[in-house]
RNA sequence: CGGGGCGUAGCGCAGUCUGGUAGCGUAUCUCGUUUGGGACGAGAGGGUCGUAGGUUCAAAUCCUAUCGCCCCGACCA
């Protein structure tokens, strides 16, 4: 393209409201423009990188034998209502009402809509297994959108759905689907892991689930990573172990004034003992539909709750922190809260050693227990795995070391069950002609998300570093020149390099060279080629300049293409 | 939704405390000089100071309400 008669503005200034690189650059290198709090229109830039990322996805989802459609992004209200997520769904659905009064809602997601033209069209076992997917626009009204395309409250996803007769088709087809995204993030040029997810809502805990992460520093999620034995799981799922840790034995149970100490912290500080010889407690309550659980968490001084295994474990509605009002109702004193005593279930962090004593509260102001041995002290207790991984964990085994990593979460694979095809009674006759509801599989993958990560693993303080595979264009090509021959050189080489395939931005616009650099730098095209009166008069060079290496080298006229062309395929 | 911050020219900001009718940089347009890392000179256009109400002789500035945006948290297939 000709950037004298094209449609692109820069910025030296980075706007306001742009926090991290990433979103910075978008603005800057005119990519993106923000039409409301969360919710972006594409400028050509970013457009050409997405449907080149489009393009990779619908090849790779050809070879898996997925069929493409597009379901619409109004859905009524009624589909929501047969699955019953239009009450679980919250604030993040957004709802409205068409001309008649009619309930409907944006798609968040689609497996609403897709079981409905599945249970409409699809008749026959001898029709599955069948894969559907679509690249469509959903809405998330995020209570806090942030980061630009990174938590978009509109944005571009790919969303394909499973249907299964059985098990075993579910498990191949959903191996298809980790094989192709992890083509997929590969053809990208993305530097990513594949993780272990929880399942949260979407389905019950003993179906698989995968993330598929791109590491980048200002991700949202936390992964750990054990590099020995290639385990992998977001934090939220993640299973660790403590080092080696100097426990107390079992000892007298001793309470013991502790005047102001409430935290872990001070009260370690003031007995002058490490944290993890002390028991943190937490109250939870645990929501199941109308009725609420208060429960006892016991975890070593020094670890945190992960709040997600807890809800996993309580297998609860909903999971708080319990009110400080109730607390007190519970005759449970903030700072002083320890097991013996307290009259809720109690659940202990597998990592605390049960035969071992501790510190804890005494449930007693300005009170503690020394010596706290809970398999003698503490009656009817359930034991779980509820600590967060922290760095310096030990994997599983206790041998190999693990690593915590930033993540940004550009896909995701859910094996469902039939929560969806058994809610809204969608069923296919099996051999035996009888009815059964299939299995269903959904795997969705953040267009505009991977746009964004992308850059955010790939830029320097100067701009962008486009992969290779989706840059909005190949070549930068620029002209230094006041006279008309060189002009006139630039444009055959434009030709040339159109007519070899390479997809050319050409800055005919006469700028100073100075602009055209930084807005070179900036875009970040994966090859920059310059030709200006100076070098060109003097020795017919040619300027060719790698943008992620920073290799500059200087070609005659003549050979330009073919050199283009090696350092283009050594990319 | 809780806590904090900010809304002044397309963008980045000053001016607000201490009220006197709006300014800087950049971008844009014109003319000229420039051309290998955001050039220089001269000139020009562009603002109901987020919105509404109030106080005042007078409001960007003080008060009230409201909307928008950002950050932290909660929330989140």
């Amino acid at each position: 393209m000709r950037l004298s008669k094209g449609y692109w503005k820069t910025y030296k200034e980075i706007p306001s409201d742009a926090e991290i690189p990433s979103h910075q650059l978008m603005m800057r290198a005119g990519l993106i423009f923000k039409t409301a709090a969360g919710i972006y229109s594409y400028l050509p830039m970013a457009l050409r990188a997405i449907h080149k990322i489009e393009a990779i996805i619908r090849k790779e989802h050809k070879r898996i034998n997925a069929h493409e459609i597009q379901m619409s992004m109004v859905t009524p209200g009624d589909l929501w209502k047969e699955s019953g997520r239009w009450d679980t769904m919250g604030s993040e659905m957004a709802r409205l009402k068409d001309a008649a009064g009619r309930d409907m809602c944006l798609s968040p997601t689609n497996e609403e809509t897709i079981t409905d033209i599945f249970r409409m069209t699809v008749d026959s076992y001898k029709q599955l297994p069948l894969s559907l997917y679509q690249i469509n626009t959903k809405f998330r009204d995020e209570l806090r959108p942030r980061f630009g395309l990174m938590r978009g409250r509109e944005f571009l996803m790919k969303d394909a759905y499973s249907f299964h007769i059985d098990k075993d088709s579910l498990d191949e087809v959903y191996n298809d689907f980790y094989q192709c995204y992890s083509n997929i993030f590969e053809s990208l040029g993305l530097d990513y892991i594949v993780v272990e997810a929880d399942a949260g809502a979407m389905a019950s805990s003993d179906q698989k689930t995968h993330e598929f992460q791109v590491i980048a520093d200002n991700g949202e999620d936390t992964v750990v990573v054990c590099h020995e034995t290639s385990y992998a799981a977001n934090v939220e799922k993640a299973k660790s172990k403590r080092g080696k840790l100097d426990f107390l034995p079992e000892a007298e149970l001793k309470e013991i004034s502790t005047p102001n100490a409430k935290t872990i912290a001070e009260v370690c500080e003031l007995l002058g003992k490490p944290k993890h010889q002390s028991l943190k407690s937490l109250v939870y309550s645990a929501i199941y539909g109308e009725k609420e659980v208060h429960y006892l968490i016991l975890l070593l001084g020094d670890d945190e709750l992960n709040e997600v295994k807890l809800k996993s474990f309580l297998s609860c509605d909903h999971l708080a922190p319990t009110k400080d009002s109730i607390l007190t109702e519970l005759n449970l004193p903030i700072g002083y809260i320890g097991p013996i005593g307290a009259s809720l279930p109690i659940v202990f962090d597998e990592a605390v050693d049960l035969n071992c004593s501790y510190v804890a509260g005494a449930n007693k102001v300005d009170t503690h227990f020394e010596g706290l041995t809970p398999s003698r002290d503490v009656k009817n207790f359930k034991t779980a795995d509820l600590r967060l991984a922290q760095e310096g964990d030990y994997d599983q085994s206790g041998k190999y070391k693990i690593e915590i990593k930033r993540g940004i979460e550009v896909g995701h694979i859910f094996q469902l069950g039939n929560k969806y095809s058994k809610a809204m009674n969608a069923t296919v006759l099996d051999k035996n002609g009888k009815a059964v509801a299939p299995l269903m599989g959904c795997y969705g993958i953040g267009v505009t998300r991977t746009l964004q990560a992308a850059i955010e693993q790939n830029h320097d303080e100067n701009g962008i570093i486009w992969p290779k595979p989706i840059a909005p264009y190949h070549i930068y090509l620029g002209v230094i020149a006041k006279k008309d021959p060189t002009k006139k050189i630039a444009q055959e080489l434009y030709e040339e390099l159109l007519k070899e395939g390479f997809e050319v931005l050409f800055d005919d616009r006469g700028v100073g060279p100075g602009v055209m650099f930084k807005d070179a730098d900036l875009i970040g095209l994966p090859i920059r080629v310059v030709i200006g009166e100076r070098d060109f008069e003097k020795d017919g060079e040619i300027e060719i300049f790698l943008r992620k290496s920073g290799e500059k080298f200087k070609v005659q006229r003549d050979e330009l293409i073919s050199e283009v062309k090696k350092y283009w395929e050594g990319l």
